[in-house]
DNA sequence: GGTTTTCTCGAACGATGTTAGGTCTAGCTC
DNA sequence: GAGCTAGACCTAACATCGTTCGAGAAAACC
């Protein structure tokens, strides 16, 4: 079996699940490939090209064979879809949304992918330019809620992880934080996902219906940058 | 000058700004701090920990001094404005949004600063179980945004940064993503931060004037987890 | 003054990403 | 078929990293 950077990284993906991103490195993966560590070298320029790699894929899969809206299929509904295929696809790695998280990937199912979110919010009314804007903020969303899904129920901290700790809230003190504990301690949830997706979905609805140069107000910031 | 955890993870964070997260190493750090690097080791447990108290030190930055909305100020914009100083507390730091990501922190201003949030939220007639759960997801749009822009602007690379390169897009299979290149240079900066800060904080308004168990439908995950 | 605790250091260990230079092999040219 | 070339892989090694160990200085306490 040739080597080639696709499968370098597609096995750099499966090793994740053994030993985290932290843990993971050249040596083991060219063990794991059965060659010496720097004949990686000769496919892959450096390991920060091999995590981008490796990110790709993972976007890819969460990108690929997907399809446009089914008949009766709201737009809010299909790009639930997507956003759940995204977390989904980073979940089935560990540490997978620190891998995606701000790392550069292209390829033919990405581009067509958002060729087609771009073509059913359109459809759906949006002006492209704001549909340009809105569903990154939507993966934004994704990818930040996954990155601390995965530090809390991850394994980056040896002993027990501080996240998991029941924090002794001041009852006194913080009397609002104390009413809400089971809703803090279910953060990472599908629940939890859930309920701030449909908080961008509707956020979308919203401002797609208000006025074009409605802001927030109160402290717009410089507009420099 | 006493050594303590807290002054070393300050100094972390200002050398942050040097050499970046992957150039931070300890002995640089006992460096700066006139001191040999395993001394380092008598105050903070790991170097895990000590970025975890950098992160602490760069929440505790942006909920450091909040005060409650002011008379004419609507929650919305109070919101927008602890966004915007979560933001600008990540991006005071290079690679600041990574540090932050997934970390855990703790610390004074923070819990008082969450309790206040509630306490915002639930007078603006949220209950408090649905303000718990929808704040987080706007920090975690934040921080997601600004990994991504950090990524983008920052020197992770060597060389020309892939983000940055005119990618040239096929204008003929894909005339919507052609049409939108501006927007999508213009990814990281504060006009879209904003418009997706917008969307999230009128997706928190509009979800609550929904029915309480009113759900996207469509495709709702297998409720495990 | 003696003892204990707090803090710092030198030396070193194992491991990591990466480079330099050599070797082997498949395939092409003449 | 001989000779050359380019691709793919190897051994060896470098610089540096996080971290540990055990020895000390300094300060605090009784």
């Amino acid at each position: 079996m040739p080597l080639t950077p696709d499968l370098i990284a597609r096995t750099g993906l499966r090793l994740l699940n053994d030993v985290g991103l932290d843990g993971l490195t050249m040596r083991m993966l060219a063990k794991e490939l059965g060659v010496q560590a720097p004949t990686l070298y000769w496919h892959v320029k450096n390991k920060h090209e091999l995590l981008d790699l490796m990110a790709g894929l993972i976007t890819a899969e969460a990108a690929d064979g997907v399809e446009g809206p089914g008949r009766h299929e709201t737009w809010q509904q299909w790009i639930a879809g997507l956003a759940r295929r995204m977390r989904d696809a980073m979940l089935r790695y560990r540490d997978g949304a620190r891998v995606t998280a701000g790392s550069y990937s292209t390829g033919p199912s990405i581009g067509r992918t958002f060729e087609l979110v771009l073509r059913t919010l359109t459809d759906a009314g949006f002006p492209a330019a704001e549909a340009a804007r809105a569903f990154p903020a939507v993966l934004h969303y994704v990818v930040g809620f996954t990155i601390e899904q995965q530090a809390r129920t991850g394994e980056g901290y040896e002993g027990p992880n501080p996240y998991a700790q029941e924090v002794a809230i001041d009852g006194a003190r913080y009397p609002l934080t104390a009413s809400v504990t089971k809703e803090l301690h279910a953060a990472g949830s599908d629940d939890n996902f859930e309920y701030g997706l449909r908080i961008v979905l509707a956020g979308m609805e919203a401002v797609r219906q208000a006025a074009p140069d409605q802001k927030i107000s109160g402290a717009p910031p410089p507009s420099g940058a």
